[in-house]
DNA sequence: CGAGATTGTTTCAGGGGGTGGAACTGACTT
DNA sequence: AAGTCAGTTCCACCCCCTGAAACAATCTCG
């Protein structure tokens, strides 16, 4: 295992020395990564000061080590919901692999959902590719995930009626999300177009729910395995989360009331 | 130089390469790296493969090298904003070196002004720290740049009258855009408090305009370098434009790079 | 305050790991 | 089919990395 690396074994080190530092979400102290990668301080330390040298990692006012500035960069040019559709690939194509249906990332965009990452479906009979169609948020599932959790505004009055079972009012909307954060997942069956169904189940990131992923397909196939896919779909959602929150030490966090910096 | 490095070859030589390859916007080929670096095509394909085997390269379709996983948990976990402003410092620091005054970074978010990144004027009488106070974003130059590039939705009717010089309506506004289109800066004097004058010029991202930079201080010592101000914004913006660009592949930019403004 | 523990950096000799020329593979061109 | 180019693997040589130890800079307590 680690003689199978094959001449890098300096690379290999460093790049150790850098996955602890990105990967934690809090300075990291000189010990902490001597001791976890086992290095002989004088090897960590020469390490780590070329990867400083080098824009890979930065010292924080009190010595700690944090991502340098070749990561700002790239997370200053580049849009973070692509990246986090990245992180989460392996995710969706899971549930997509025990579902069997399309698997959709959703993200607040303005008033509405964006769907920025999506696992198509096996079967023939399937949610169509839903990323360049624009659905009302209260007809879809992950809409309504993210109405739940204030990421999107809550509309007031009468609703679009795309079917009979659309939710027809703001306030109806309103109640519904009361079970929705209860149950941590959203169901619309037959809401959007009749014979078409979706649940979603919000991810956090390190500052509440950040988005949502769901499920679609024929309500024939969906409605007997709402719970079902209800409970896998909170449970592979906070797999996410625990790759998106990083290490979040010791904090439940049940409450999504978080304030903006304003 | 290249010599001063002290123990450490092979990972400086690593971190070159994953510095091409990131600071790159469009995939990278092995041969490009190899010329560029001077490495040895040998060496390269080994330090290659070990930054791949360690998450920080990942090669798309067509055999090209990207920045890989790491760096897109690091973007997906983190808030660009504060990346960006870390990415802006040295801009905003030339700023306030140059006029004295107070310098701002203000990105959209809502149908307002967040201010992201300061540097505090030399001087005693001079704008206060902005990032807690709200701010309409029609009395203000940064939120004006916003405005005139579409990052800010554009309010009709009557708008909230601060001063004499407050802009009053949403035409009014429509019509003072199209100037700042024109001259690439935006100025209120006046207009949010009598006495205090701010300039503010657009930084462009890969998708164009993103936020804007600016400086604001007593109208007394700004009244008479709107238009000095307003060219040192637009050049320092252009700098910054290009960073965050990355690069544009063979974009000359004709101003000589330096142009002392003071 | 000073002795001692703790944390991080620098030094240096020895040897293990990295280097690069060359051979090899595979894909594309003529 | 032969030739060219792109990229990987091999391997002997030797240079660069390693880690113990000395050193420097802070903390910690008696």
């Amino acid at each position: 295992m680690s003689s199978s690396s094959g001449g890098t074994q300096a690379v290999d080190r460093a790049a150790a020395l850098l996955d602890l530092v990105v990967r934690a979400d809090e300075p990291v102290r000189f010990t902490d990564l001597s001791d976890e990668t086992g290095l002989a301080r004088s090897t960590t330390s020469r390490l780590l000061a070329a990867l400083e040298r080098t824009d890979l990692v930065e010292r924080d006012g009190s010595g700690g080590y944090v991502a340098g500035p070749l990561f700002a960069l790239h997370a200053a040019v580049h849009d973070p919901w692509p990246q986090v559709a990245r992180v989460a690939r392996p995710v969706l194509e899971t549930v997509a692999e025990r579902t069997g249906e399309t698997v959709h990332l959703g993200v607040p965009r303005g008033a509405g959902v964006l769907h920025v990452g999506q696992v198509e479906s096996a079967y023939l009979l399937s949610a169509r590719d839903w990323n360049q169609v624009d659905v009302p948020a209260h007809c879809s599932s992950l809409g309504k995930v993210l109405y739940a959790y204030d990421l999107l505004p809550i509309p007031s009055g009468r609703l679009e009626r795309r079917t009979d079972h659309t939710v027809p009012t703001g306030d109806a909307l309103q109640r519904e999300l009361a079970t929705i954060r209860r149950q941590r997942y959203a169901t619309t069956i037959d809401e959007l177009e009749t014979g078409l169904s979706a649940i979603a189940a919000p991810v956090e990131g390190r500052d509440g729910v950040m988005c949502a992923i769901g499920v679609s397909g024929p309500t024939a196939r969906l409605q007997d395995r709402v719970a079902d896919f209800g409970r896998l779909l909170v449970q592979q959602a906070g797999e996410l989360s625990a790759l998106l929150g990083l290490s979040r030490s010791t904090q439940p966090r049940e409450s999504p009331t978080e304030e903006g910096v304003a």
